[in-house]
DNA sequence: CTGTTAGCGCCTTCAG
DNA sequence: CTGAAGGCGCTAACAG
């Protein structure tokens, strides 16, 4: 591999000359970049990009940690982050967050290797993003609630979508509602829980236990939770899950056990993801403002690293999608 | 930011020393560690990844190029290629060529910031891709054909594919069959449109032009192909759409129009993506091993990377998943 | 077991 | 306009 030194020899300057010749300096006559250009190509050069950036302590590059690089559900969030940060020439990649600590998103997280993050991964524990969180490493949460001066947070309003996806099915008459949480310690959830009891509580209905159940955020999790409610006998008449991925689980358990939605049962779900307008019957469900949030993460970012000062927290609302899966 | 020198000074003991702890070298002893370790967390010191990097002239990463971040379509291959990864204790990390030659992707594969890559962007063009390739720098391609001593390729059987598709259409007695095609310069949708054409041939059919549409691999472009097909007149009994989403868009297309699948008209797609098990009629399709082909491509980086010589060239074969969509 | 030292490849003052 | 030189932070011989 040539380096800026080989460049330098052939081209007959000095290696200051190629630097400033590459990096397009005024300083330099017309004539003696052509020189280096032509040598460069010659010998097919590249400038190893860690020595720069190790002179220039900046990296120009933003990472996205997600909890799986594989997961379907982040596209609309990855476009916002992709085109802010594009169209500001800064360059994205993206992280998994997949083998805990050993992970190449805590790597990254820890050495100096970005300027910044963007944080959507459960598997990440607080403790790591407390330690990783210094001055001038701008870190955006999108994912839970952590008090620290050099993380800011962007939250959906996972509370009052709960509370008006809870009381879209009250205002269809539905009385008996059962809830399918996602994981324990899942924050998002609990706000959605919380919204939940909240409507229920507003519209003086009482919550059952016997309908909480509790799921994982995945289809099956969605599915084996459907099993066990209609197995208990005594369906409720609505069902609201934490998220549509384990809606449609939902929906594959009642038609395996002849249930009609919306006929017998109702359901609502959560997140809008892109399956939901294809399911039978499409889902009806509460939208995030996905694109908006990760377009809103990268802008406040880029404030902070131009060093603006920015609140620590912002919140971003949902909206009820209605389809036909509410009688 | 606290470098290894601030370390030594506190912890009283000269900067290799340092190196060797942090390390873990066995040339340490215990009590030296612990000394080095108390410095390290007191002075919250992180390891600068670049220097070290630099210094080992290897990153110990793979980089993914994929043309869209926010595509939904990669997420088996990235599954494959993530899981190899991981298990081998490389890490990963996916960028994007949206942006052309200043894209994320573009830099890296060009500056020396990553030890392999592999691509899967349509939007890199093959000059890029010659120039960055060098020794040492195994690049592994997944969607075209490119000679060169330093990239391998690893291609789904996309002919194979597109001839058993079509022959699924005639052996149930589609003898006018539509081919909505890729975009121009799609050496995959070129192959599969091969295999398409061979089929015809080899059962004795002709294949009129104006049963040839151009689409772009979108929904809308399937939509709009269809609703021009539609507009002739005179329809087909069979359409092959050389990618789902486009026969997504196509399904909408026949819904709208009334034109009813596949009583009417018998449909197949080409991927297998998430959404096909779902559609109305459920999508007969040809499958896409794109875990293989992930998994493959992480394990050939591997062994190039540990010096082993790899042929060139690697095809995986496809699958016939036959839903509803064809009667 | 520990310290000294010479770079990795690049950028950038500071003199010519 | 050009060249010499110092150093970014870290690793790995090599010497003690």
């Amino acid at each position: 591999m040539a380096t800026i030194k080989d460049v330098a020899k052939l081209a007959g300057v000095a290696i200051s000359t190629v630097s400033y010749a590459l990096n397009d300096s005024t300083r330099i006559s017309q004539a003696t970049k052509d020189k280096v250009l032509e040598a460069a190509k010659q010998l097919n050069y590249r400038k190893n990009g860690f020595a720069s950036d190790l002179k220039r302590t900046k990296t120009n590059t933003i990472a996205l940690i997600l909890s799986d690089l594989a997961g379907p559900f982040y596209s609309e969030l990855t476009k916002g982050v992709q085109e802010v940060s594009m169209t500001n020439g800064y360059d994205l990649i993206a992280c998994s967050s997949q083998g805990g600590p050993q992970s190449t998103a805590v790597k990254f997280l820890k050495e100096k290797r970005v300027d910044a993050a963007i944080i959507l991964a459960h598997n990440i524990s607080d403790d790591i993003i407390l330690q990783s969180a210094r001055k001038g490493f701008p870190i955006i949460l999108l994912d839970r609630q952590l008090e620290n001066d050099f993380v800011v947070q962007v939250e959906v309003d996972n509370y009052q979508g709960g509370y008006d996806a809870t009381e879209h099915l009250i205002q269809h008459d539905h009385k008996e509602i059962a809830f399918i949480s996602g994981p324990q310690n899942a924050h998002d959830s609990e706000m959605r829980f919380n919204g939940f009891k909240a409507a229920l509580r507003d519209h003086d209905l009482i919550h059952h236990t016997k309908w909480l159940m509790q799921g994982d955020f995945t289809r099956e999790g969605g599915y084996r939770a459907t099993k066990i409610l209609i197995a208990q006998g005594n369906l409720p008449s609505g069902v609201f899950y934490a998220n549509d991925e384990m809606a449609v689980g939902g929906l594959q358990a009642f038609r395996e056990n002849k249930i009609n939605v919306p006929g017998d049962v109702s359901i609502i779900g959560f997140d809008d993801i892109q399956l939901a307008e294809f399911t039978t019957p499409p889902l009806t469900t509460i939208k995030q403002p996905k694109y908006e949030a990760g377009a809103l993460a990268m802008h406040l970012i880029l404030q902070q690293l131009s060093g603006q000062i920015v609140n620590s927290y912002y919140k971003l609302s949902t909206e009820l999608i209605v389809r036909k899966s509410v009688k």
